[in-house]
DNA sequence: GTCTATATGAAGATAGAC
DNA sequence: GTCTATCTTCATATAGAC
């Protein structure tokens, strides 16, 4: 989670540890060099020796995070069953990412900085739901094939698209319009409950019918 | 759209109308009262003689756009006809609302200052999303009562959440994500048939059955 | 109420010693 | 590479004249 091992060490470690800090807690605007140079422990020259701006502090830390989202993404781990039980799974799966403390961090200040920031938010969007969009996509694939789901209208990708959207944007949106206010485990069981009911009643094939 | 007409006249509201441009386009934080003083074309002992501070003048603005919002919801008009035309409808009016410039931009700032301003966020919450909620789960009763629809499962007020979110999430990650690349109007109608195509597959009960 | 001028502090970034 | 000290600019907010 706190990686950003890429290429960097020692004191330009501690330093970008601290920018994801502090600019995941203040956003791009409202966070000072000042507590991020303080909060490493390191004087103001020493940042900049490191990093040339604000700017190109606050993109590295960013693709780093959106890095990270890629590949605990990548390792969300689940066995293939019936496909109720798979979206299951995985919803539970990307709503912990995506309703962790880090997540929220990350959606808001990529969404507020993406006027000046645009590429970022690209980025933002290729590393996270579109990978989770690529790995739904490829169950929902298996599942039509073995006849559980009827994806004939709608495609395999829009599905996938659909299934995630479904299980992402209230509790999404909740957690944002509410902070210091975490949804229970209870809550979240229910959403993704709703969601995946709704895509399977949508889609699925019952064979009881 | 622009009004702001309170209890605001004269100087008072060229100074909330100029804020409100600042602040929806950079943001509370990179805003500058200087920029909104200027803009406004007012000194700025004039601002600070109408308004305490930044902190306010920010609040004004934001609480004054929710209830413009609650307005341009409340003012949406459709016939009541059968569910899935009426279904279209409102997602369309939704979309147009909040796909809009000033929606993305209002969204945008109430989600990157909701830390700062919990409450403002909340606001957001009750002022759009809840208020359309309940014109959808109006209209879902009828639909139900009618026999257009089966909600024992879900219940009124989830399946109108369930639906607008179904109608906004992908539109509305798409266009934060990709700023500068507003989506054509085959997109959203398409967008737009997803999501009621899928509700009322989920829970339509169609005649032709 | 409204203006010009200014106080005060803090931001981002650099110079120069070690 | 790293530090202390400093430069420059610009922010919010206020004082005092009209």
């Amino acid at each position: 989670m706190q990686q950003m091992n890429h290429e960097f060490t020692g004191k330009a470690l501690q330093i970008l540890q601290a920018a994801r800090h502090v600019f995941l807690t203040h956003g791009f605007a409202a966070a000072t060099t000042d507590m991020i140079q303080q909060e490493a422990g390191v004087s103001k020259s020493t940042m900049y020796a490191h990093f040339p701006n604000k700017e190109m502090l606050f993109t590295t830390v960013i693709e780093a995070e959106c890095t990270t989202f890629t590949d605990t993404v990548r390792d969300i781990q689940f066995e293939n069953g019936k496909l109720r039980e798979t979206l299951t799974l995985l919803a539970h799966a990307y709503l912990k990412i995506v309703l962790s403390p880090e997540g929220l961090a990350v959606f808001r200040v990529v969404i507020a900085e993406g006027i000046r920031f645009p590429n970022l938010a690209r980025v933002f969007y290729l590393a996270g739901p579109q990978v989770m969009i690529n790995m739904i996509a490829e169950q929902l694939t298996h599942a039509a094939a073995a006849g559980e789901i009827d994806l004939s209208e709608l495609g395999c990708d829009n599905a996938a698209s659909l299934f995630i959207n479904l299980v992402r944007s209230e509790p999404q949106l909740q957690c944002l319009t509410h902070p210091n206010a975490a949804p229970s485990d209870i809550q979240v069981d229910q959403w993704v409950n709703i969601a995946v009911t709704t895509f399977m009643r949508a889609y699925g094939c019952e064979q009881s019918k």
